[in-house]
DNA sequence: AACTAATGCAACCGCCATACA
DNA sequence: TTGTATGGCGGTTGCATTAGT
């Protein structure tokens, strides 16, 4: 038996508000409030309408000191370093831009925001983008970086790199505190050959919604890449705990030509703390972060978008002899 | 000028959290 | 403690408008 709808939705108008419709709302509640009680708002104020409709036309369209229009650069970094620490919390977003809804904000992300943040990263330049490989679709959206704890996680001194079985692999989220298994989450995660993750691959990931990374670091290679996944855990550790997640998005307004980011630890020191968090830079990365093994088709898919792409002249992907390891390619793709 | 594709945005849907009886 | 009603939210849809051919 499914839900109950809120109201009876044969007697119920749909689509657009009129200007009569508006009036009609408008006029109700500033005469006698929502009275705490949206279902019973249309009734009182002689409108054919849901309750649940009529609750999103003020919030969204007529209430007091809402503002439309050209969202300023202040309010698109704004948007931009929301986004990039707390995901598509909308609401939360619109909180610290007022005038501004969530849906407002939302469309805007959709529509425009994401494709000036591409346009930064891949300047007309640089080809049109084109679709993902099937295999990289499969990559699901990850929660955010900070919501989410993983167990087992990383020893405090980063040492351990492990890879473990998706069902062995448990999420919590911090906010609603529940729990699932990696392998419900992300049933598409990279594995290794033996059908095996690394927790470390994992919390580089959810970086982003919907930004792919790959990358690896060929230097300086042990053979289990040990020593760049260090280096990553660490990074990741530290901006976790500094809250500073904004390095991950261009925090210096836009129009600037910044088009990479990249994990930089050219001066990082394992031991101490001197390590160099994420940066945007302007020229083509030459050290990668960290190293993982990864699906053979999915290299192939890789490999085969970057040709396409013609990246290939500017991002030099190279494969290794057994075929595991992308050793070079390094950007972020929506 | 006519047609098609892309874009922008308002509105809807359905899920989840919370309040309350 | 449980069940139900409602509010709130994020994802998605559908339509009007604009741009491109």
């Amino acid at each position: 038996m499914g839900r109950a709808p809120c109201c009876d939705k044969a007697n119920v108008k749909k689509g657009p508000w009129s200007p009569e419709e508006d009036a009609q709302l408008k006029d109700h509640i500033e005469k006698y409030g929502t009275g705490g009680n949206w279902i019973a708002l249309p009734q009182k104020a002689g409108l054919k309408r849901c309750g649940k409709s009529c609750r999103l036309r003020w919030l969204n369209y007529l209430r007091p000191n809402i503002k439309h229009g050209e969202f300023t650069n202040e309010e698109d970094r704004i948007i931009c370093t929301l986004f990039a620490n707390i995901g598509s919390r909308w609401s939360i977003i619109a909180a610290q831009l007022p005038g501004r809804t969530d849906n407002d904000i939302k469309n805007y992300w959709n529509t425009k925001l994401k494709k000036k943040l591409m346009g930064i990263m891949f300047p007309p330049s640089q080809k049109k983008l084109r679709p993902l490989p099937t295999s990289l679709h499969q990559v699901p959206p990850f929660p955010n970086p900070q919501s989410v704890t993983m167990t087992p996680s990383m020893d405090k001194d980063c040492t351990s790199h492990n890879y473990y079985s998706p069902e062995t692999i448990s999420l919590t989220d911090n906010y609603s505190n529940s729990k699932t298994s990696l392998a419900n989450n992300f049933p598409t995660v990279l594995q290794n050959q033996e059908g095996l993750v690394s927790p470390m691959q994992m919390k580089y990931y959810p970086m982003k919604d919907n930004l792919l990374m790959f990358s690896s670091e060929a230097s300086c290679s042990t053979s289990d890449g040990s020593c760049s996944q260090i280096s990553y855990v660490r990074e990741m550790k530290l901006d976790q705990e500094m809250g500073n997640l904004q390095n991950y998005i261009p925090n210096n307004g836009f129009g600037e030509s910044h088009k990479f980011m990249f994990n930089n630890y050219e001066s990082s020191n394992f031991g101490g703390e001197n390590v160099n968090f994420n940066q945007w830079v302007d020229e083509k990365p030459t050290e990668f972060s960290w190293e993982t093994k990864m699906d053979y088709d999915l290299m192939e898919d890789v490999k085969k978008l970057i040709s396409s792409n013609n990246y290939g002249n500017e991002f030099n992907c190279l494969f290794d002899e057994n075929k595991t390891q992308l050793e070079k390619v390094m950007y972020y793709y929506y």
